[in-house]
DNA sequence: TATGATGGACAACTAAGTTGTCGAATACAG
DNA sequence: CTGTATTCGACAACTTAGTTGTCCATCATA
């Protein structure tokens, strides 16, 4: 009983899978991470985290990063600072800026991610099989540049 | 000058680049159907419409299929009906019930979305190659229920 | 025929984004 | 060293796409 051939993939189903996968892996992470006491954590909040990085960075800088308005990137910011991921102290050397930085509970949710994340990945890879390697080399050939894929107002929903 | 073996891909790394793939497709389609006419249209709009199918639905129905409440699907009927993509007409045999169809411009604009999207996915699938199909094989390995890719609020905006 | 379920509408709210405006602080040119 | 221009953060109003909750008219049924 040979299965029949799969039929090539249409543009819509393409996409469509595309993000499935993507809200699959996501989806996955976050119910992982509220498991670990993370549970007010958005999609969001570990990208932003991200792109504040270990030196931290000011409303403008971290909207540049994430490919949003200032206005946008200051309320992400009040955001994690509510939830206790970063803090907002003042520059001492300019009185406008205002530096934002990872707090402990901030660095450990991302380590978590990370460690969740990999786990994800290698059991989706096991799934996958042998045809891993290929897959990575045909996705990065699909999306060759990353940055432009955190300047995607909305799609942290939820 | 061997390039250094591809480093396997982490899994936020995976993750940003499914979403980046599935924003590069999507954008590109929007970008073409604004050129013919359907400037107007959203992400958010196709997937209604397919949702709503040929015998056309109500917001229940609609919601359910989409996965959301049946007050968001009666907003999106709304864009729709704005838009001419659809109209909504008494259920004659119930009068609680008002049935949502596709109007010709809708059904245009499937059309056209489903010829520009099978164009991007051969301009994709050449840049990949021999290894498009081993992909499209892991991808609905990674993805294998489309229904749930649907039930995505948010993740049409802009 | 009384009761309960269904479908649609309305209102108020959330989350993430946008533009526009503004004042305070800094940078810099003359 | 002063006047102008820029930068940064804050605030307000709006947009999109969703959510709950309430309510009424209509229909199905015991």
């Amino acid at each position: 009983m040979s299965s029949s051939p799969p039929a090539p993939m249409s543009g819509a189903e393409l996409a469509l899978r595309l993000l499935a996968a993507f809200r699959d892996l996501v989806d996955a992470l976050h119910v992982e991470l509220a498991e670990h006491g993370h549970s007010d954590a958005r999609p969001l909040h570990g990208f932003a985290l991200q792109a504040i990085g270990p030196d931290g960075a000011t409303a403008v800088e971290l909207g540049d990063r994430l490919g949003v308005s200032k206005q946008a990137a200051g309320k992400t910011v009040d955001a994690l600072v509510d939830r206790g991921y970063a803090r907002r102290d003042a520059d001492p050397g300019d009185a406008r800026r205002k530096i934002v930085t990872i707090t402990p509970r901030g660095h450990e949710m991302l380590a978590l991610s990370a460690e969740i994340f990999g786990r994800l990945r290698d059991a989706r890879a096991a799934g996958i099989g042998d045809d891993m390697p290929a897959f990575e080399r045909s996705l990065r050939a699909l999306a060759p540049d990353l940055g432009s894929g955190l300047d995607s107002p909305g799609w942290f929903a939820r």
